[in-house]
DNA sequence: CAAGGCCTGTGAGATCATTCACATCGGCCG
DNA sequence: CGGCCGATGTGAATGATCTCACAGGCCTTG
């Protein structure tokens, strides 16, 4: 270890206050983890409180830092030249992001900003890939994270390569409406953004919904959207190019 | 270890020809494992040869095995109920695929199909992730490559999402022309298939492609495309929606 | 060498989604 | 409470890409 510490903690201070500790001692990828081994990786951690808007980081940006979402949710994107952007994915509380660049060691491969005002643990560590290599039960958990990971990306470019507007929405609300289970079928989320999540206009996400909404397939509230008939919307992502009527 | 092994070596057979192993033992993979950890992983191993077209396995099939490509080439596709397909990635000798349903122990994420005959060697391991887990040195080899898996599909998403016909499919040249290096500049790939990598028709492509003939950008062959000016291509990515000129 | 099957090349018309230009609605802030 | 701003709703015109319908070329196979 060498002596300037990358991040270094206040001194003095103790590792946190612990019910924010716990959060992530408690979080899936780290339960299993031995304490000793917890708290080597949490000496270079750093909390932070972040204003919605703020960026996390850019694309291309060397990345020696992994981030868990405390609360709040954090927006994944990047963004083309001429002004047009994408949302790859949102990161919600209790989630963690920002695994790749730090462990091939690589720069980032999109933008991280806050999506409302979050609550994040950054975990600093530019010895990251010897720590994991050291830590076989964290290593098979990345080794988890990134197969969800590919499994959901590849999911994406599925649902953009094959499907047209009715089924690119579709399946996207479906995705959604898994993820936020706990909330019944309301998904808190604009029109702006579930357009750029499935990379097509608002106006036409709009009109999608609203002939849905008028069928009883979903209900549109202000910033939010519920899923009243989450079969049909299946049927129709199964079905192949068909709005449904 | 159980009684019944999933694939049984064929009996008093020795362990291929050696020139064959010698070929994955080589491999950036493997090239760093501990001799008997290799053994240990080849005792499942079993070689075939596949004439093209024949489907190696299909979405949703539960996933027990890695596979090496030892010679041709296998294309990794989805397909949709009406038809459409695309194509994911081609792999070609001398890398691996199939790994996240065996790390996930989850099902196939898309299809496998032998694009041109070939030969793989088909690694069949219930017990996988015990297996990682005991190899750190194979665990960080994993995590390198589906970190790299990663950055190739968010690549997809990026370009399918953000770019119009022109941008995609020149960004599409430039990473396999990338991956084909050692042949110059040659990419042997149908205009049918690589209109199936970016998600357009043939007709549109074959359109951009004479386009950019006549420009002296590129040069088409019979089976074939030749990127003669890679920077032209570059420039139209980075630039955003225009077909230059 | 003849035949048939992939590949490539090309045009006219149809279609889906975008662009642009607004109108309305809901909340938040002074 | 009035004003403003971000989110939603909608129509008409435009444009990119697809569909369909062929023609010719190359390569393999009998």
């Amino acid at each position: 270890m060498t002596g300037a510490l990358p991040i270094e903690r206040t001194a003095g201070a103790p590792l946190f206050s612990n019910n924010k500790l716990s959060v992530l001692r408690k979080h899936p990828y780290f339960v299993d983890l031995e304490p000793e081994a917890f708290d080597q990786l949490c000496r270079y951690a750093k909390h932070v409180t972040l204003k919605r808007g703020t960026t996390i980081f850019s694309k291309g940006d060397p990345g020696t830092s992994l981030i868990a979402v405390i609360s709040g949710t954090v927006k994944i994107s990047i963004s083309s030249p001429d002004g047009r952007n994408a949302i790859l994915n949102l990161i919600e509380a209790g989630e963690i992001f920002g695994e790749i660049a730090l462990l091939d060691g690589l720069s980032r491969t999109a933008d991280a900003t806050a999506n409302t005002n979050c609550e994040l643990f950054v975990i600093d560590r530019r010895e990251f890939i010897p720590f994991v290599r050291s830590q076989p039960t964290l290593a098979m958990k990345f080794i988890e994270l990134l197969c969800a990971r590919l499994r959901w990306t590849s999911d994406q470019v599925e649902q953009v390569i094959l499907q047209d507007l009715p089924g690119r929405l579709a399946s996207a609300l479906l995705r959604l409406s898994d993820k936020h289970k706990p909330q019944g079928r309301t998904i808190s989320i604009t029109q702006q953004e579930i357009s750029e999540m499935v990379g097509m206009t608002r106006e036409s996400i709009n009109k999608q919904l609203r002939a849905w909404a008028t069928r009883g397939w979903v209900r549109l509230e202000h910033g939010a959207i519920v899923v009243l008939k989450p079969e049909s919307l299946q049927a129709l992502v199964e079905a192949g190019a068909d709005d449904g009527e």
